[in-house]
Parts: structure tokens; C-alpha cells; sequence
DNA sequence: CTGAAAGCGCTTACAG
DNA sequence: CTGAAAGCGCTTACAG
């Protein structure tokens, strides 16, 4: 007995056919053979470009989707391997996210894999490896290790870095920009009027932190803005950094008008010493963070900040990685990709009554 | 090659055969056809004791596991809709960590719909249902919807609630019990010698908010403490709620030592409040949570709360769904089961210097 | 209760 | 550049 019809799908909707169509409904419109089509969907190279024409019609005339599980029944599941070491919980579950549906959609596997410090990095990346991963996704901090990329780049696994500031020219990254990114606050808090304004830096062994504070230093400079030595706190990226610097900020005789600390945790304890010297947000100091964590809209009054695109980023870095793998198989060298991805500036209450 | 045998695998180890062991390997080593190892890991009742044992010990020798891809492509992916509303997006991708991951171990799709309040709910579920779900997850706070579960009910949609305090009899559900986690905290407090608890009340529409406050009431009452109506203060589940809460409790000539907050986010609020008063957590005031979302470990001092396993009630809450729809599909009618899963006391720095 | 055969939708050799 | 055949690992009829 034939399967109960399911009803048609928009194609950008669901991912799996719906429609029912196969790889043999494209291979008989286009009148070639199922070999042919399947050349095409895999962007295999000997196909002349009048038959790949023809193909890519009756695909989109009938709205054809691979099936990912008969594909994957057919040639392996590929395993793409996380390398995660202590991220905040709201980026890893963002991230997992994103790659998750990712790898759900290209038929792979997600395998996690925790990295306590940089000292067992090896042995994690062997377990990985032991586990059957063939291509390996590492989030922050581990991402900017110079000699886990090392380590990888010999052993030659198909590797992408995710959001690190500084790009190893040894792989592949998705990240997007900190330096513009922090310079797109730095001059929305001069557009709406803020010209004394502080700075709560982060952590300084993460490439993000350093590239936040330079952008900020030199669009108040261009601006022709000098910053005060008074006006700029060390933090570690953490909420009990931002408690302390945003005191030391606070504590000044005269204060500034603005708070731009380098994330969003930071940015939310400031607010907190903020109230407890009754001091208004936004009336009387304006605060802005960076990544757009689910603390942002925790807090009250919410923060503006930018938003890193975090889930797309997973999506991003399990097809970069997909894709090497796939090179790698078919012999040819991987090419190494940078994925910058789109940021978004986040004006929220914390800045302004009108968000 | 053979591979040590290995007990089966937890839930988080690799999932796929890392061993290329395939099912005629173990119809092979038990004497049987496929087709009978088939239905023995299928749980198809018409197979002899005798004969299910030695497949089962082949299976356990060989360190089987079913190709899900091969069995999806076979069978065609069987789809799980979640239906949801405006969850706090720590929830959400905590929930959808553990959903997704447990979907693409039983090779099924997770599709999502967003439902933006109660009036909209009856064409969300045909969106559902036009995208081809063949079963339902519904989180907080559409799981209490009366209404959503008779619908869904009456369309015969196999329905699993999760995170609802007050489980319909229409419907699965999956929960941990709000009444007794909120008892174990106020017991802790009272152990580590707080007799004067104030209390934050969560929006009264939401069914867990009810059960927490009846919880701490009881179990003051047994402890022969009375609280007085000063000590409660009504929130609504939000941060800011929280702010105001605080304020109104902390105000008092004679302070409470202790406030237990309904939820993190109202929590962190209270620290934040305590901080502003100059009043030192926990010296001065030991505050809890319940929920153990990120915020709690990124405030500082860091909450005690309740951990709430939101990661593997999706999971559970996937299994059961999917095995709803295979007895649907088999004709039976669904059992429905209310899944309890294990809550935990996080002793963390704001009740205890020790933690 | 058990099994031999066919087929899910796709890809991998192998030809031409 | 293109195609006919075989097979991935599993399950669905259909027999016995």
C-alpha cells in the first residue's frame, strides 16, 4: 500500500520532501538518468552545463529535496566533531543550535566532545577522533589555541574556528567582524549625543577582547575624542569583573554619561551598580554590551548591544566543514574559508526611552 | 573487524555504529534471518522468548546499533512539531538541545512553529500540521492551555506537555515536580538556619508558580513557622518583576535572611537590589532561584537554585512522542505517561560562603 | 512464530 | 560527459 500522501511543503520551510518527488521524477522531466541528477545535486564537476541546466529546472519545476536519510543510508553518516572547553552555556546552546539543525539537514552527526584547558587538548582531540569525527568545529576560547589548530592542520582534519577575532591562516573560520562590530556602538553612543564615554574591556587572552577596545579607542579618536586612562576599566568577561570595574567607573568624581563594556554580562552588572547608586538607565548613564547573550533581555531596563548571529554561525561552520570533508575525500586539498557573518546593532532601553 | 564487546551504550556516547556491525551480522551470529533481528530491536511481539534472547545476546556480543539513516531512509522520517510560544530563550535552547539531539538518535525531524498567543493557537497547530507532523511538543506556557490540548486531542495528534506543574490527563507530559523541588529548597534554607524567609511569588497564570509558593507555605507551616504577609511579595517571573519584588521585601524596619525568589531571573534581581542596599550575599542575605537557567551562573555571587534537566526532558519528551506515533501507526491506542524526571539542589555562593 | 524477496532513494564503481 | 547495474542497511508485504 502506498505511504498516505503528506501535504506539500513550501520549499524554504521544511527541508525533507514533503513533496514526495525523487531523484528519478527529476531524472525522466529532464529526460537523463538518475546518475546524472545526482552529479548535479552533488556538484560533481563532469556535467555539461546544458545538462546541468536542464537538471536545475526540473528540480525547481517539481521542487525536488534530497532525502538526506537515504543518502546518508547510502554513504555514511559524516561525523562532525565539537571541541568545546568551558563557553558560556547561553553560547553553546545557541551554538548547538544552529549546528545541530545544520548537521540534521546535511545528514551528519554532531559529536561533543569536552576540552577541560589547553594542556589536554591533545588527548581531546584523539578522543574525537577515536569517536569517528571527520571534520572538527572549535568555538571560543579553544579556538584561538595556535597549537590545537596545529595539532589539527598535521593530522590533517578538516577544521573551523568559530568566532575568534584573529583568523588562523591554518583553517577555516566563521566569525564576524569585533573591530566594526564595536565601532558601530562606539558611534551610535556618539550619535545620540554621548561624547564621555567609558569602557569595560575583557578578557585579555581572547582575541575578541582587543580588537572591542581598539575599535572603540580609534572611533573616539577619529571622532577627534581623547579617552581618559580613568575612563577605560579592566574585566575578564565575566559578571563580577563588570561588578568591580563598573565601581571603579562609577567611583569617579566626575562620571561619564556612557558604559560600552566589551559583553553583555559585564554590560549587566554595570547596570546593577548603576541602580545601587540610584543612578537612572538610561536617564542618567547610558550602558551598552556586545553578543547579545539571553542576559541582555533578562535585565532590566534590556541592553542595547550587538548581535552576533550565533546559531547561523553553528549552521555556517557545519557546512564549511561538511564541505572540506567532502574535498578531502574526493582527494582534492581543502580549501580554507573565512565566513564573515552579519552583526546587528541591538538599540534596546538601555540606552535610549525611545528602544 | 570484531570490536570488544560493550554493554549498551548511555544516551550520550556515540550513537552510530562506530562498528560497521550490521544487522545480518547479528542474524548471522544468532542463527536467525534478518527479518527476525529486525523485529526483535523493533520490539515486534510475535517473536519466541527463546528466540528474542539469542538475538539479544548476538546484539550485546557484537555491539550492534541499528543505521538510523538506513531505517529513515526505509520508513521516511518521522516528524516532531514544537509548538511554541514566548519561552525565556534559555529554555527554549536548552530544550531544543536535548529535542534535537534525541531526534536525530530516533532519525526523526524536529519541526518548529511559533504561536504567538493563545488566540492563534488553532492555526499554528494546522501549520503544524501542514508541515507534516505526526506528533506534538508543547513547552511552557502553551502546555497548560486547556484548549491546545483538546484540540489536539480531538484531531487524535499524539501530544506530549513539558514543564507543566499541573498535568492534563489529555495528554503526556514531562516535568519535574514543582511542588517538591520547592519544598527541598525551603528545607535547605531552613538546615543552614534561616527561620525569617521571604518569598517571591511568579505569575499567578503560570501553573509551577502556584505549586512553588503552596510548597514554601506547607513546608514553613510544618516547620511551626508562620509567614507573614510582608514577607510574600508578588512578581511575575521577569527580572524587572523581580527588582520591584525585592525592593518592596528588602524595605521592611526587620529584613528577612533570606529570600527565595520563584525563579532565577527574579533572583538575579534580587541580588542585584541587596547589592544596591549594601547588603552583602549571603552574609547579609542568602537569596535562591529556581530553575538554574544561564543567568544563575553568571551573576554574581552565583545562585542556588533548583536545576530543573530541561536538556533531557526534551529527550524524554522525543521518546515519547515518537513512541505515541508508532502506536498510532500500529493501530493502538496511545498510552498516555506523565514522565517525572529528577530535579537537583544547587548549593551555589548565594546562600552558603562554602559553596 | 519465522523467512525469502523486493524495495526505500540515493551513490559508488564500472563502462562507454 | 553520461548511463546501467549493484548495493547501502534496513523494513514492508507476502508466504509458510
Amino acid at each position: 500500500m502506498p505511504r498516505a500522501p503528506k501535504p506539500a511543503a513550501s520549499p524554504d520551510e521544511v527541508v525533507r520532501p514533503a513533496t514526495g518527488v525523487t531523484l528519478y521524477d527529476v531524472a525522466e522531466r529532464a529526460k537523463v538518468s538518475g546518475m546524472t541528477v545526482s552529479r548535479v545535486i552533488n556538484d560533481n564537476a563532469h556535467v555539461s552545463e546544458k545538462t546541468r541546466e536542464k537538471v536545475m529546472r526540473a528540480i525547481e519545476e517539481l521542487g525536488y529535496k534530497v532525502n538526506v536519510a537515504a543518502r546518508a543510508a547510502r554513504v555514511g553518516t559524516l561525523r562532525v566533531g565539537l571541541l568545546y572547553s568551558n563557553p558560556s552555556a547561553a553560547f553553546l546552546s545557541a551554538f548547538l543550535v544552529g549546528a545541530m539543525g545544520q548537521c540534521s539537514r546535511s545528514g551528519a552527526e554532531l559529536i561533543l566532545e569536552h576540552c577541560e584547558d589547553l594542556k589536554t587538548q591533545r588527548k581531546a582531540i584523539e578522543r574525537l577522533i577515536a569517536k569517528g569525527a571527520d571534520g572538527v568545529l572549535i568555538p571560543p576560547p579553544l579556538c584561538d589555541s595556535r597549537s590545537a589548530l596545529k595539532h589539527l592542520k598535521e593530522i590533517g582534519m578538516p577544521t573551523v574556528a568559530v568566532a575568534t577575532a584573529k583568523p588562523s591562516p591554518q583553517a577555516s573560520a566563521v566569525r564576524i567582524d569585533d573591530y566594526d562590530g564595536a565601532r558601530s556602538m562606539t558611534k551610535y553612543l556618539l550619535s545620540i549625543g554621548h561624547r564621555d564615554i567609558a569602557f569595560i574591556k575583557g578578557d585579555p587572552e581572547h582575541t575578541p577582547a582587543q580588537l572591542r577596545y581598539q575599535a572603540f579607542i580609534d572611533t573616539m579618536h577619529e571622532e577627534g575624542l581623547q579617552v581618559p586612562a580613568e575612563r577605560i576599566a579592566q574585566g575578564m568577561f565575566t559578571y563580577r569583573s563588570g561588578l568591580l570595574a563598573a565601581r571603579e567607573l562609577l567611583s569617579q568624581k566626575v562620571r561619564p554619561t556612557a558604559i560600552f563594556a566589551s559583553n553583555d554580562d559585564m554590560a549587566a552588572a554595570a547596570i546593577a551598580v548603576a541602580h545601587g547608586m540610584h543612578l537612572q538607565v538610561p536617564e542618567d548613564l547610558a550602558i551598552a554590551g556586545f553578543d547579545d547573550t539571553p542576559v541582555a533581555v533578562t535585565v532590566w531596563p534590556e541592553l542595547t548591544t550587538i548581535h552576533q548571529p550565533i546559531g547561523d554561525m553553528g549552521r555556517a561552520a557545519v557546512e564549511l566543514v561538511v564541505e572540506q570533508v567532502k574535498e578531502k575525500r574526493s582527494g582534492h586539498a581543502p580549501t580554507l574559508k573565512h565566513h564573515l557573518m552579519p552583526y546587528t546593532l541591538e538599540v534596546r532601553e538601555s540606552t535610549t526611552l525611545d528602544a
